[in-house]
DNA sequence: ATGGTTATTGGAACCGGTTCCATAATTTGA
DNA sequence: TCAAATTATGGAACCGGTTCCAATAACCAT
């Protein structure tokens, strides 16, 4: 109905008749095979120039049994933390002639489950998740189907599986820690929703400890994960007759943001009359006013990492192996030192 | 070497060896044909259950020449707005069962000519471009093999390739013209590369038109496409002896950030001191201070239609028509009105 | 009972590369 | 000069669902 023209369908069989070769030949050449005739392969390569075949990837997947797809589940790609990850996952991806495939779950573990089975019947060969909390039914069918998947985010995998990612308990505990070593012994920690959300449960877990060792004093405020969250947590936390504190630590930089910009409606300078600190290091933490002292989470190299663990097990079959990547603070101006005061 | 367990290997065959019936009817099951007795789905729904069978994507997408993927090449994945739409996208597609396959360019247009054939030669069926401007060997890659493919955040195709998206040169010139009518007839515009990116180009030309019609005057400042950019761009505005202008256009929301974390550090009170305006309408622009007059551009919109087009094609040879979505100004608080001075 | 449907099912052909085995051609070695 | 390698190539079998056509069974109305 669109083509009433060509003689039909191109595919190797006709390559091979109109070179006079082989499909076994046409495949080799095809594939870069090394026992072909170079002068063959000239030949070959220029019919097929001149056709303007291509192969059919169905048909090359079905005899290879490999579809060089992977998989990746994100709770949201509208939060450019996942964006970064994955932006790094597919340049890795892409350099081994590997795709990426992406499905989002909204951060709901039925959904997670029934997208990486989607993903899974769609030729994915291997997945990555967020987080280490999943459905059993997903751990059952991966288990199953022996689909090899990498739990992100996260230093610890779930039921055996492998994880590539940061610890974000010793992270927690680390930038209260560091708070708690300027002098700040009461801080207020703004964190998005905990409900199907280990790793932010994992950060407060983190920072409620820290603050144990530190004998400071620590008050939750949760909100939704965006810079409104962190504004109208930074205005309810204003509120308060009995100031909380001299610092907030948001468990994530865009509720920085909107602290930040709170801040600023209320006439409060950060860091003379507030501290605060995020996490992630995001594009404008470097230049904010002031400039925010935040955790830096090594996204990029998580999605390199991740990358290349999956290829290695699907070419080599070579085990993927958990892997903790370390994040350090960058000290910039947004934490006020009051010890000695 | 992995399994030396089961019995080779689970296909359809075997299942209808299981069950008694044929291949044929445990296909049709599997893809829900009406033609089954309840009895006999029933049955064969349970042995699948139990044996634990999944099918063979690759083998269905080449008896059924479909492989229910569409890929998009963006520039990066980096930034939020691509961040956005391809969500919006993803989300649309899912919901009939498609996947998403994704590519990064760098902008380069040999470069997304040589992701778009790969992503082709992995089983996508359908390509999401960015702009208006590619290789010419894409082009003919494209009509060679027939396959469909958008031009997005453009509202005019190349070359008889359709278009989604909006009129980046209105936009601008609505934009400067906003600015006029306030009473700004000085303006400097920061923008990102205009190299590979018809985008900036255009949004630039509609400025341009905008501030001669106005009679208006206009300074154009290029930058890096990101907060860093912005903020070294204000800078040197900041920096020039004879100010050149009341108000500066951001023709992205990234920059307008910088600016904005600029102007504090350097006292200037927006907008008492300088109007600002942005393009994009990102998360935070509502919550700054001052919250930011930018355009909002219809990104969700854009990747829903984007999708819906895009499957219409291909599920039931709909032509895929040119669409221009309409982008409204946002008025907020960064643009100060000079009238009456 | 009879011709004609309608509801189900069996099964082979097919989708289009890949790959292994056999064959043929050319070279190497002793 | 003959056997043993080495190099190229042909070709059929195969990967695992899908689908079309034929076949059987059950059902209907006259």
């Amino acid at each position: 109905m669109e083509e009433p023209s060509g003689t039909k369908k191109l595919g190797v069989r006709a390559l091979a008749k109109m070179t006079g070769y082989s499909t076994g030949t046409i495949s080799r050449v095809l594939n870069n095979s090394a026992l072909v005739n170079k002068d063959t392969r000239r030949q070959v390569l220029e019919a097929i120039e001149k056709a303007g075949y291509t192969r059919n990837p169905a048909a090359r997947a079905l005899a290879t049994q490999r579809t060089k797809t992977i998989g990746a589940v994100v709770p949201t790609l509208a939060h450019s933390i996942f964006a970064r990850f994955l932006n790094a996952i597919e340049q890795e991806l892409a350099g081994q002639g590997y795709a990426l495939v992406i499905a989002t779950s909204g951060g709901d573990a039925e959904a997670e489950e029934r997208r990486a089975r989607e993903l899974v019947d769609l030729g994915a060969e291997g997945l990555i998740l967020s987080g280490a909390e999943h459905n059993m039914a997903l751990l059952e069918f991966l288990a199953a189907g022996n689909i090899p998947a990498i739990c992100t985010s996260v230093c610890e995998g779930q039921d055996g599986l492998p994880a590539i990612g940061y610890d974000n308990a010793a992270l927690g505990e680390k930038a209260l820690r560091f708070l708690a070593s300027r002098g700040h012994d009461n801080v207020s920690v703004i964190h998005g929703p905990t409900e199907n959300n280990d790793r932010t449960r994992l950060r407060i877990d983190g920072v409620l400890a820290g603050a144990k060792e530190a004998g400071a004093e620590v008050h939750l405020f949760e909100t939704s994960l965006d810079v409104a969250g962190g504004a109208s947590s930074a205005a309810n936390i204003f509120a308060l007759k009995r100031q909380p504190g001299s610092a907030v630590l948001c468990l994530s930089d865009v509720l920085a943001l909107g602290v930040l910009f709170e801040a600023g409606r209320h006439g409060i300078a950060v860091p003379q009359d507030l501290s605060l600190m995020g996490f992630d290091d995001l594009d404008w933490a470097a230049h904010s006013v002031p400039p925010l002292t935040t955790i830096r989470l090594p996204t990029a190299r998580m999605g390199t990492s991740v990358a290349k663990a999956l290829m290695g097990r699907l070419d080599a079959a070579k085990e993927i192996e958990t892997l903790r990547l370390d994040a350090e603070i960058v000290e910039r101006g947004s934490v006020a030192d009051l010890r000695g005061r």
